[in-house]
DNA sequence: AACTAATAACTGAATGCTCATTCACTTCGC
DNA sequence: GCGAAGTGAATGAGCATTCAGTTATTAGTT
């Protein structure tokens, strides 16, 4: 059990690190932090944070990493338990999105704000993980045009590229604003029905096709 | 003439340094942009700077406020232009975000990627042209819902957000993909569209109202 | 129109501060 | 008592800001 002990000290030192980093990011913003600054909210030295990550951007994309992954992962499971179709998966998606920021407000602070500067500056890092999140979003759709419950003539990529962006411009408010659950659920259901609404067919969409 | 002159070389240097400083945080972001870079962009030593602006955090303020109004005033001037109804400015509005953005790809970097760093980090800066930005949106909605032609059902506050962060980050895309101007117009008709379509009103939006 | 002086605009090397990173040393687990 | 893990003071690089010195502009005088 030696090695396993070593493991699990080992990574929940870690994920000590990354918890101190992302309140410390969340709050100050990644150029606003110090090193320092991580290490104290993390309870450890500055030289151990150099045993675990390689340097500060190191930290940085470590912490995109394994959050995005964790959000992912929750984010498909409750799709997965979600019964029906493309509609309530949809609906729920924005629940979720929403909730889950609400819930987690470091991590929304952290990657509403961050993800922008960092997928851009950070040099050589192509943030595989936010592509996995865009694609849950866009395999929804298509599986949703295929079906012919939302509309063929737009493209899947550029919709949730938008849907996404809605979304996260909504949230940064949201995670700023402080607002209750309630409001919570009552903002994500509007987002939810206009984008729907949005994306339902209509006899226009075809205009060519009279048949 | 001789006072006119130096008023005209006064801001024209101001203006230089200003255009310095959005290639260079356009291109490197803030943070890593340097004082000196911006100096050597915009043709001035670096003292000369500090003869305009403050300090580095006051140049960039001064370059959104700037900027964001030269946008806003292009946007109402162009909008007033536009003849009929809520429905054919919507689709201008964005039309105009959208070119307004490839025309100008520096500004849409720039102010795509550090809008939200800034407003939050920049110590006691409200961003009061932003607010200006979304009004023009929120009260066009409102006119709209207002009339009937959209759906009353919808906070315009909350919509309006929704739709800027929908635009803002295709327009991310668009802006770091170099597209050419026919998908721009494909993509921005594309989005328009959903948008509307979402904010049409329909008969299920009021099931309360069965009258 | 030429000269002078006063003022304003500009310059860029020097200053000093802020951290990221390192490493000689200590502590821990076995 | 050995190897791994952790520590935090010391190092040094990077860079915003300043300011003593230079150049351009304007006004005043003859």
């Amino acid at each position: 059990m030696a090695k396993a002990d070593r493991q699990r000290g080992n990574s929940e030192k870690r994920e000590r690190i990354l918890q101190g980093a992302l309140r410390a990011f969340a709050q100050n913003g990644f150029y606003n932090t110090r090193v320092s600054d991580v290490a104290s909210e993390a309870g450890v030295a500055d030289g151990t944070i150099y045993l675990y990550f390689k340097n500060k951007d190191d930290l940085l994309i470590s912490l995109f990493e394994d959050r995005m992954e964790w959000i992912i992962d929750r984010l498909r499971d409750e799709l997965e338990a979600v019964d029906g179709g493309v509609l309530p998966r949809l609906r729920a998606f924005v629940q979720l999105h929403f909730h889950l920021a609400v819930e987690h407000r470091d991590l929304a602070e952290f990657i509403t704000v961050e993800l922008r500067q960092s997928a851009k500056f950070v040099k050589e890092y192509e943030n595989p993980k936010f592509g996995a999140y865009l694609e849950i979003l866009r395999s929804l759709i298509e599986r949703g045009q295929r079906e012919g419950v939302l509309r063929s003539d737009l493209d899947s990529r550029l919709v949730s590229r938008a849907i996404f962006g809605a979304l996260d411009e909504v949230l940064l408010q949201l995670a700023l604003a402080h607002k209750p659950p309630a409001d919570v659920t009552d903002e994500a259901h509007q987002i939810a029905e206009m984008l729907i609404d949005g994306l339902t067919p209509r006899e226009h969409h075809k205009p060519t096709s009279t048949e």
